[in-house]
DNA sequence: GTCGACCGAAGTGTATACAATTTTGCTTTT
DNA sequence: AAAAGCAAAATTGTATACACTTCGGTCGAC
């Protein structure tokens, strides 16, 4: 099973939507996806429900798949795990830190420099969320790496819809800061800057601007 | 999409592997399914994609569906996730916590003890794992609720295999205990005691029993 | 006697056909 | 003219048919 045919179309329609090319509410009938990947239906319909297990898309019984729109409390909700869980991991990664992995958190930081200076604004989103999906992979925890990208591609939708360049480089900039505290083995500061990286990351995406919508009650509410 | 069929086909299986009618290992070959279900492969076959995404079996390209043995590693990473999420969701609790929640945790620990009492395996197992999903519910955020619910359940199959009676009942009281800290109000009590009490339930399955499996080179390893 | 290749059975992967539901636009009624 | 009703078209849900891969066993070469 799993194939790599259907992964294909689950990463190209991951793109599309993360990219804006897809907007929020639009439907994605079978059909037509299926005419334009050149398969039958039965492949688009395995990767669309994989879409929805990632919540990228929403599937409504017998009316069909729709790109999601989270909703500013969803993503809220997200964000207050990922405080929870990477306020955590922070401290356990100090208690087992190595030269190696400080060089390795420092490259890929030296990779979201080059996005953000490059204008690569889909790069740059999923560098800035990567970088703590690579913390855990640092600490030997798939588990852990599973579960916070899933979090961060969860609302991959909104942050990407509403981060600005200048938060990006915010963002990076609190990453280099980590990492020195990491260094460090400053447990404790470690932790709070983490904790307040995220509490800025949520901050810079609840200003609520408008957002593109093709839910007509949701659009009138 | 998403039939309520397919759901019913998921119900089934989870319930079969998780009380071990089906042993880790077993090939789940999807014509069988489909006759004993009365369907055709195809909703069998959603419901095994449905099965592997909550890591409850493996597909293999070509070569099917398995019930998943997950290791006793991969269960450790799963515990050193849990006991990061929730103790800062303990933490978190306590600053907000109510009476009417403080009910509703006594209440579920009641229900933990008349399963014991009974000799409810499988509903003990799923009690004492839902309190902590409990927990994340009175918060009102669904999304760590769906999370720590996957978490849980990711390791339905260890958790059942190794928990003798006596350790369940070691996990009520401990319940009893951090519902008491929590009452009182007594954040770092209740962080403390919710980090212990993981610490025990991963404890007491860490003792490697045999498992039987199908896996000839696991076996012979 | 052992190793390897080939053949058939069984099972998975994909496409297509058919059934059931929803959507849409027109007609009819008030 | 607006609303309700109905029928055709479009779309999703399910079953089946067919292609391709894997697995087991037998036969033959060495």
């Amino acid at each position: 099973m799993e194939t790599s045919t259907t992964h294909h179309i689950v990463e190209s329609l991951t793109r599309a939507i993360v990219e804006h090319r897809l907007l929020p509410g639009s439907k994605l009938a079978e059909q037509k996806l299926a005419d334009h990947f050149g398969v039958s239906r039965t492949l688009v319909r395995q990767a669309l429900f994989q879409l929805s297990q990632n919540r990228l898309i929403r599937l409504e019984p017998a009316r069909g798949a729709f790109v999601a729109a989270p909703s500013v409390e969803e993503a809220q909700q997200v964000f207050a795990v990922r405080r929870m869980l990477e306020a955590e991991m922070t401290r356990a990664f100090v208690q087992q830190v190595t030269p190696e992995q400080i060089v390795a958190l420092k490259d890929h930081i030296q990779q979201e420099r080059e996005a953000v200076t490059q204008g690569d604004i889909t790069g740059r989103t999923e560098l800035l969320g990567d970088f703590h999906v690579r913390m855990a992979e640092l600490m030997n925890n798939d588990v852990l790496a599973q579960v916070l990208g899933e979090l961060i591609s969860r609302c991959a939708l909104i942050t990407l819809m509403y981060q600005s360049r200048n938060e990006a480089e915010h963002s990076t900039d609190e990453h280099v800061a980590l990492v020195a505290a990491l260094e460090a083995k400053d447990s404790d500061l470690a932790v709070r800057l983490m904790h307040e990286h995220l509490l800025h990351v949520e901050a810079s995406l609840t200003f609520d601007r408008k957002v593109p919508t093709h839910d007509i009650s949701l659009a009138l509410a």
